[in-house]
DNA sequence: GAGCTATTTCCATATTTCCGGAAATGTCGT
DNA sequence: ACGACATTTCCGGAAATATGGAAATAGCTC
C-alpha cells in the first residue's frame, strides 16, 4: 500500500544487494553491537579505503548501519531494529502467510558463533 | 560460508531491490500459487509490456519467479521456496542470533527514515 | 495460411551505480 | 601549531541497469 514503506524498502534491500555490501554487512553482524573500525573492515576485507566508504554511506543511507567515532576512528555496526524491520517486510508482503512455512525448515545447520577482532 | 551462496543472495536481493519489481512481487505474492497473465500484472502497475517483461526476466533468472504457459499467456508467480531460502539467508547471516527477535508478529512499524542518497 | 492476441526481443538512449587514486577533512598527541 | 593517522569527499571514467517504442515470435481460431 504505502509507498512509503515500499521505497524504505527498496532502499534498505538495494542497502543488502551487492557483493562488497553484503560482505561488510555479515561482518558487521559478527561483529555485533561493538560494531568495527572502518579501516578494520577495509583490511578484512581488502578493499580500498574509497570504495568501502562509498558503500557504508550507501548502506547507511538506507538506515542499515549505524556510525559513531571514537577517538580518530569512525566504528560501523549494523542497525539491528532496521534489520528486523526489513525481516518484518518480507514476511508481511512477500510471504502473505500462505505459503511460507517457518524458517527452520530451510536453515537445518548449527551456526557457528564466531568473534571477528577489531 | 561460499561466496557461491552469497552471490545467490545478492543476485535475489537485487530481484527485489527495485521499485518496479517489489511491486510486482508483492502482486504476485498476493496472486498466490496460480499467479498472474503478465499482461495482468502490466494493466495492474500500468508498466509498459517491455519493461514489465525486463523485469520479470530479471527475477526469473534469480530464480524468484516461475513462469508457465497457458494458452497464448505467460502466468508467473513467485517462488515460495526460493523466497523462503532467501529469509532462511538472511536470518543466518544477518541477524546471527543474538540480536535478532522472533519475528514480531506486530506489524512493521519499520520507520522509514532517510533518503537513498543523491 | 490469414488474422488476431499475448509477450518478448531488439535497439538506442538515459540514468544510475561502481571504482579507486588523489586531495580534503577531522582528530589526536606533542 | 604541527605532524601522523583515519576516513571521507571529489572527480572522471567504466560498467551495469533502466526505459519504452517498434519489430519479431509464439500460440489460438477460423
Amino acid at each position: 500500500m504505502s509507498d512509503e514503506l515500499r521505497d524504505w524498502a527498496v532502499s534498505a534491500l538495494s542497502a543488502l544487494a551487492h557483493d562488497s555490501r553484503l560482505q561488510v554487512h555479515r561482518l558487521l553482524v559478527q561483529a555485533g553491537e561493538d560494531g568495527l573500525r572502518a579501516g578494520a573492515i577495509a583490511e578484512h576485507l581488502s578493499m580500498p579505503a574509497s570504495s568501502l566508504s562509498f558503500h557504508l554511506a550507501h548502506m547507511q543511507a538506507a538506515d542499515m548501519v549505524r556510525q559513531r567515532r571514537e577517538g580518530r576512528s569512525l566504528i560501523y555496526s549494523v542497525n539491528f531494529e532496521c534489520m528486523d524491520a526489513l525481516m518484518a517486510y518480507l514476511h508481511e508482503n512477500c510471504c502473505q502467510g500462505v505459503t511460507c512455512r517457518p524458517v527452520s525448515q530451510a536453515a537445518p545447520k548449527a551456526r557457528p558463533r564466531q568473534k571477528v577482532m577489531a
